[in-house]
DNA sequence: AATATTTATATCGTTCACGATGCAAATATA
DNA sequence: TATATTTGCATCGTGAACGATATAAATATT
């Protein structure tokens, strides 16, 4: 059979199902705090700087704003975190964490290093990691230009 | 702040966002034919051995039957394959592809160089990638055997 | 042979992900 | 200032993913 259509010569299928496990991996222990994966990646976004716009988080994770409008919507329906009008720009909705949605980073200090060392193996060190990141960045930077490219 | 916490310091972040932007990349060359990325993973499956149990199927692409049976229920409709009670075991489901099925390797058959060609870059060239599926695996191999280690 | 367990698949409910579209506020242009 | 365009966010519909659970067939145990 033509080689080309090998499930196993496909780069697209590994990191399609690296990335699957990876947040089933995260699961167990986000679930504790009625948190998925997504929301996890939110909160990130809020730690590193609270009180943003819905644009700006849907940028830094290179996500819609309809799959993220919902998503913080569910979040502070847990009173995780608070949607409140732009006052200088009325189309904004600014997001800001509660205390409860800051208190969860003290809560969830583990995580990122449980999941960090599950994934450690031979070829995966902390020596190679760097150069793993750069390959990932590269293609995640390749990709987004053609992305857009076909859209214009 | 915690550098743990920094999502620019995160692999599963990167494979998160690099599995969703190549499933874009995919779109529009999928789209004329009517598939989803998922779905032409199963065309792959398929191509490389036809007539399968839905459980092979879902093993070969690590996912759970209740993911698969609707999408090939899907793919069912669209006249693209087949299911038929197994004779021999009559739990099963034997997945077969149709004549159109078949067919579309043929109008796909731009698809893996197209979408191929378009990742490579710098830091990801023909000599880079076998260190790059090397490392994927690793890490794909360490989860599968650390979520199924946690579920027992 | 009768009962228990495992296996293969399916159903259900919830949460993404995203294309298409809508709407109101802000900005640009006439 | 009136009109057009852009921008920020939201709504809607569809298709994955997946945990939990159900069901019937196959297999193992008693």
């Amino acid at each position: 059979m033509d080689g080309r259509f090998k499930l196993d010569n496909q780069l697209c299928f590994r990191l399609y199902t690296a990335s699957r496990l990876i947040t089933q991996a995260y699961h167990p222990l986000l679930a504790d705090y009625g948190l998925t994966y997504p929301q996890y990646l939110v909160l990130l976004v809020l730690w590193e700087k609270d009180s943003q716009p819905v644009n700006d988080i849907a940028k830094r994770l290179q996500l819609e704003t309809n799959t993220v409008t919902p998503l913080l919507k569910r979040m502070e329906a847990e009173g995780i975190l608070t949607r409140t009008q732009g006052k200088k720009d009325a189309r904004q909705m600014i997001v800001k964490l509660t205390k409860k949605g800051r208190e969860l980073q003290d809560k969830l200090s583990e995580v990122p290093e449980t999941v960090g060392s599950s994934v450690l193996c031979d070829s995966v060190t902390p020596e190679t990691v760097p150069a793993l990141f750069h390959m990932l960045d590269d293609i995640i930077g390749q990709l987004k230009h053609n992305n857009n490219e076909s859209n214009s």
